[in-house]
RNA sequence: GCCGGAGUGGCGGAAUGGCAGACGCGGCCGACUUAAACUCGGCUGCCCGCGAGGGCGUGCGGGUUCGAAUCCCGCCUUCGGCACCA
């Protein structure tokens, strides 16, 4: 095909320009309730929940890297039909508000609430369809006396109870949050003062209860990395518990018979126990320490106080510990063995008491080699039973269906799995022992000795002791005015008007509860809320709750893989048991995107001055390539660090998007082919192949939206507006085939970039003197099978896994046409040079072929 | 240390048992322009070769397979979490 006429100047068509058209659709759209739900029609629902912000300050980049896509979710889902309801809040209690008081004697409210605001403000700009109206802050006593009522309900049910426990404490400054403890020294961030460790009676969650049934995954759709992580954090193990008993001291002083119990997931190696270890923290320590032993064991628990669980739980960790000069008697054979006190042994997990078994277990083994403590090798293969006390290296540890009780009196011989078994059995005959399963999950801990918070809504009174504050009098307001002086002390605990209460019993003198609640409480149930937030009479609205949730789709960091998301579940099921929802788990499906990280790699913050702010690159680039950039970045779950390089080419395209529907029929001068049909297309060709493009587009595009694929959506748009670009100005361009096109990419873009789209949707309309109705209200197009249809298509051809040649063949060819058409290709004939191939492999069905040829 | 993720051109990444490097950035060349920018077109993993072509190549070392970035074993590096940051 010639070109006859001269490639004429661009037309002149009007920028892009973003600044112009974006405010402009968020104002329109604002009026047309784009973003309201109507609650009360949960037909089609698709509640659709992204972590709330805390209100740090300032939205950085990874707000908009969190949030943008997921308002591309709630586009396309409302494109197919979906009432969608994706509300928006403010996680507004924590420590970054209190340490901004105490520096800059700011009050926390003011802080915060300044922070909200100014967050509002940028969130709007990104474009997302958030429901205000449904908009959560935590910090609001309408929204934390729910907390308070909450409590008092766990409490009502036995859920909630009291228990000492260790804070890391600073004289100066009260309790210390981990990342306020600085450097081995362990000192306080603030004073420098060293951190000690205080016991402090604090108030718990029993969520241990349901450790059994937080193993249960099957209402509930996470990442597998999540489902593990949170298996592993629940960490249930099978054994057995059992009973040693301290024997008679040496000097008789001591009649002995203490109990002493331990957990083990092997009591088939029960025989092997050559030693005995307690946690520092352990009860009977105290009382079992000989007299001459009480200064050194005195010294070395308060030493292990120091240490992190962290530095104490690794294996890497030289052993540490120390004898007590006591011993305990094997209840298996009477053997008197050792006890030790030593830091690797954890108060919170099992027991708190182990028996060791050096010649099975590493962490012991690695002690006894230490302390010179014998090892006794009790299970072996069952090929080799025999023993190799002496020759032993390592623990071993290996524990197969295969191996043969050794060394262990009457039990020996037994498989090792029926070994345990018998001996569990044995000992519970004789009333020292028993099967148990032990998690490595904890009660939740739930009291933070901080202002800002929740307050818990309790009473202390020296007549009735814990007395709960009467439901009406809630909530327990923070008071407004915060003195810090100066220190990190909760100021609630020196706040007389605060404190001084009286009893609700008797009306006498007592004193408020100065804790506050860990703010996982408050993310624990705020998408509940969201459905009804100002509802006065009660948490929740359960009509509204039964009908929206569990949530279909929850979006959110990485980080929080296990914590917050554990949290969450078993809240959910202590309302449940409550009888205040219906549900099993608050959410069907979870994502976990990525972080994205500071230029530098770390983790962004405003202490490391690397937050990125998108401000500047929206009045740059516009807030849609903004939001299309952080999509073609790459996979959502990834996140990285942060470089805006690459974003110039994702506005190029945004650009292209834009001249290809204002100017279908432009000559690129700069091209010489332009106005040219593709080599080897006629015009008849050339429509069929732009349809197929762009059914092809709609059909990956689709799938990518579904599976959160962004990265990869934006470059299938890509190419789709490079097979659109070679097209215009040619006899196609304006046609039936490219006009199709134009519109399946201006809606398949819809949800990622709103704007653009919008404003070049409503010129089509008004070009064709349509009336004006918003894009983000038509459907989701629908694939023609027919046209993304192929005639021919290219195979690859390797000889021994090497690719050599590609043979085009009719898309529905079969195994022998394929075949035939490769061996008859001169290429192939050349390189298989008169031999047969010894195999030939069609792999996945006429994908690829590959001759085998030997020798 | 323990649990989980990631490692592919100069860069972000694509391909999850079948053509390594889609798409984009950057770079080089060209068109347009008085010029530059913008914009448009072409090329661009590395090495050898004028070319046709060949060799090498997905963190490292092994293995399975006709075929491995992808599966398995052993390492290294890095990121997230480890219960009071959120």
């Amino acid at each position: 095909m010639t070109q006859t006429q001269e490639p004429k100047e661009r037309t002149r068509i009007e920028r892009y320009d973003p600044a112009a058209i974006e405010p402009r659709w968020q104002a329109r759209w604002e009026e047309l309730g784009l973003h309201k739900t109507d609650l009360q029609n949960a037909r089609d629902r698709y509640y659709l929940l992204t972590m709330y912000p805390y209100p740090s300050g300032d939205i950085h980049i990874g707000h908009w890297y969190i949030k943008t896509p997921t308002d591309a979710i709630a586009r396309f889902q409302r494109m197919h039909g979906k009432n969608v309801f994706l509300p928006i809040g403010f996680d507004a209690f924590g420590l970054p508000a209190e340490n901004a008081a105490i520096r800059q004697k700011i009050n926390p409210r003011e802080w915060t609430m300044s922070n909200v605001a100014n967050m509002r403000r940028q969130l709007r700009q990104m474009g997302a369809t958030f429901d205000w109206d449904a908009e959560v802050v935590t910090c609001d006593p309408e929204y934390y006396r729910w907390n308070q009522w909450f409590f008092l309900k766990f409490l009502e049910a036995g859920l909630a109870y009291r228990q000492k426990s260790a804070v890391d404490w600073c004289p100066n400054d009260g309790t210390l949050a981990r990342e306020q403890v600085e450097g081995a020294e362990r000192r306080c961030w603030r004073c420098g003062a060293k951190v000690e460790k205080r016991e402090l009676d604090q108030w718990y969650l029993r969520v241990t209860k349901y450790a059994d049934e937080l193993l249960d995954f099957s209402e509930i759709q996470f990442p597998d990395p999540v489902r593990i992580m949170q298996t592993n954090w629940i960490g249930r193990s099978e054994g057995g518990e059992i009973v040693f008993e301290a024997a008679p001291s040496a000097d008789g002083s001591r009649p002995g018979g203490e109990e002493i119990r331990v957990f083990t997931t092997r009591p088939d190696t029960l025989f092997g126990a050559t030693f005995m270890v307690l946690a520092p923290e352990h009860p009977l320590v105290a009382e079992l320490t000989a007299p001459e032993r009480r200064a050194e064991v005195a010294a070395y628990v308060r030493e292990a106080q120091d240490a992190t669980e962290i530095e104490r739980l690794s294996t890497e960790r030289e052993k540490t510990g120390v004898a007590i000069g006591a011993d305990a008697i094997n209840p298996v054979n009477g053997e008197r063995i050792p006890i030790f006190v030593a830091d690797y042994v954890l108060a919170g997990y099992g027991t708190g008491a182990i028996m060791a078994v050096p010649a099975h277990d590493e962490r012991d083994f690695e002690f006894a080699q230490r302390f010179g403590l014998p090892v006794r090798q009790v299970v072996a293969p069952a090929g080799a039973p025999v023993s190799r006390d002496a020759a032993m290296s390592q623990a071993y540890v290996a524990h197969s269906d295969d191996e043969v009780l050794i060394n262990s009196g009457e039990f020996t011989g037994l498989p090792a799995d029926e070994g345990g078994r018998a001996i569990v059995g044995w000992l519970e005959a004789q009333g020292k022992g028993k099967p148990a399963v032990t998690y490595r999950l904890r009660d939740w801990l739930i009291s933070r000795q901080r202002y800002w918070g929740t307050p818990i809504p309790v009473i202390h009174c020296p007549t009735h002791g814990i007395v709960p504050v009467p439901e009406k009098d809630l909530p327990v307001l923070l008071p407004d005015t915060v003195d810090y002086a100066g220190v990190g002390v909760n100021p609630l605990t020196r706040d007389e008007q605060f404190l001084n209460v009286p009893c609700p019993i008797d009306g006498e003198p007592a004193r408020r509860e100065t804790d506050t609640m860990d703010t996982f409480i408050d993310s624990s149930w705020y998408w509940y809320r969201y459905l009804s937030p100002r509802k006065q009479d009660g948490p929740i609205d359960p009509e509204l709750v039964e009908a929206w949730t569990p949530v279909e789709q929850y979006t959110g960091g990485a980080e929080h893989a296990v914590m917050h998301l554990l949290y969450a579940r078993e809240f959910t099921k202590m309302l449940r048991d409550l009888g205040l929802v219906q549900q099993n788990e608050p959410w069907k499906r979870v994502f976990n995107q990525g972080q994205i990280l500071g230029a530098d790699g770390e983790r962004m913050s405003k202490s490391r001055g690397n937050v990125q702010d998108p401000d500047e690159l929206v009045r740059q680039y516009g807030a849609d390539t903004v939001r299309l950039f952080l999509m073609f970045m790459g996979p959502w779950d990834q996140g990285g660090p942060w470089s805006p390089t690459g974003i110039g080419g994702v506005h190029r395209f945004l650009n292209r998007v834009w001249a290809l529907t204002l100017d279908p029929h432009a000559r690129e001068p700069g091209d010489p082919d332009a106005g040219t049909l593709p080599e080897g297309q006629d015009e008849t060709a050339a429509r069929a192949a732009l349809r197929a493009a762009t059914h092809r587009t709609l059909r990956d595009v689709t799938a990518d939206y579904e599976a959160f694929h962004f990265n990869t959506m934006v470059a299938k748009l890509m190419e789709l507006s490079n097979t659109l670009f070679r097209y215009r100005g040619t006899s196609v361009a304006g046609g039936p085939e490219w006009d199709e096109a134009v519109r399946l990419l201006l809606l398949m873009l819809a949800p990622a970039a709103p704007h653009i789209t919008e404003e070049l949707w409503a010129r089509r309309l008004a070009a064709r003197g349509e009336a004006w109705s918003s894009i983000h209200r038509e459907s989701w197009p629908e694939v023609d099978e027919a046209a993304a249809r192929e005639s021919t298509r290219e195979v690859p051809v390797q000889v021994n896994g090497k690719v050599r040649d590609r043979v085009t063949v009719p898309a529905d060819a079969d195994a022998a046409a394929i075949e035939a058409a490769v061996l008859a290709s001169p290429r192939i004939q050349q390189l298989l040079a008169g031999r047969t191939p010894d195999r030939i492999i069609h792999a996945g069905g006429g994908k690829l072929v590959n001759l085998v040829v030997r020798g």
